[in-house]
DNA sequence: CTTGACCTTCCCATCGTTGGAAGCCCCATC
DNA sequence: GATGGGGCTTCCAACGATGGGAAGGTCAAG
């Protein structure tokens, strides 16, 4: 088995399975006289083993240890779910942040006419300047600062 | 006003104001004779608004659009909203696919008993061998093969 | 023997940020 | 005037995981 059959055998490219052998995270392949890897069935499972836990968003270093214990008889399972947990405890953070950004800005689209007029609550919250109520037209906020009708490419002092 | 201040005053760091000069997303700042870069409260503003866009998620190059109709008093407000609209997608997509992964772990180690025992549910969805019911202690689900019973860091072909 | 598919190694890019090293500048203190 | 310390400069590298490509060797079928 050459490393492209490896690969279609397991579902990870060519070029991720030397990379995977190169931070050590599978063994080194056997080779043939020409050099060429040369993979078996084991092999194959263990880049499956690898490329389903990729799948559920573990880091290869937390793979790492999943796969050691895998492959330990003696393991406990209580390891294996201490190493999910943590994991799960990342992708909860995660989860978290991108929701919290994310309702942010729902709530700012949301009161955004989204029209041809210039005013945006979503440059407003940018920019920092808290929007005023009542008003309309030009105006209306504040800009980066007096002057600045330029977009950032331009600039301030000579080149 | 040196980087420094700068980054004090907008809470982007010395290192991240330099790099943000190097791709362009902020104009280059103007020199002292000696080469030290000199910033104004505009170019506060700017990082701030850059600071507060980043921490919402927006990518760099979405920001430098953010930030050209930050700066183009004609802009349209449904410009920015679309802006925000294809970030918000982002999000989206990025929540879905980790919440898929953080059910799928869940399940996995709602059913793991997480003692002693080496049986774990989590492994066997790794592994891909569906696990048997009713059986119990050793030979409950199927090891990566039979000789297998070795870290992956032990080789097994010569060095 | 030629051709084409495959393999090898090596380097580069992503994305945003941080770190370090080597060297110059500015200010304060002795 | 010398010295010290902190700030500034540029350049280079790293992170995590993956993809892309170039340059060259190998294998099997025609």
């Amino acid at each position: 088995m050459n490393i492209g059959d490896a690969a279609r055998a397991s579902g990870v490219s060519a070029k991720l399975i030397r990379y995977y052998e190169s931070i050590g995270l599978i063994p080194e392949a056997g080779r043939t006289a020409s050099g060429y890897r040369v993979y078996t069935a084991t092999d194959v499972n263990l880049l499956r083993f690898v490329k389903r836990a990729r799948s559920l968003g573990f880091s290869i270093e937390r793979i790492q240890v999943l796969a050691s214990l895998w492959l330990d008889r003696d393991r406990s399972s209580a390891e294996v779910k201490r190493i999910a947990q943590e994991h799960v405890a990342d992708l909860d953070a995660k989860i978290a942040e991108l929701r919290s950004m994310r309702d942010a800005l729902g709530e700012l689209m949301r009161t955004c006419h989204g029209d041809g007029r210039p005013d945006c609550p979503i440059l407003h919250d940018l920019a920092g300047t808290p929007q005023k109520l009542g008003g309309d037209g030009a105006g209306w906020y504040a800009e980066p600062d007096a002057t600045a009708a330029h977009p950032p490419e331009h600039r301030r002092h000579g080149p």
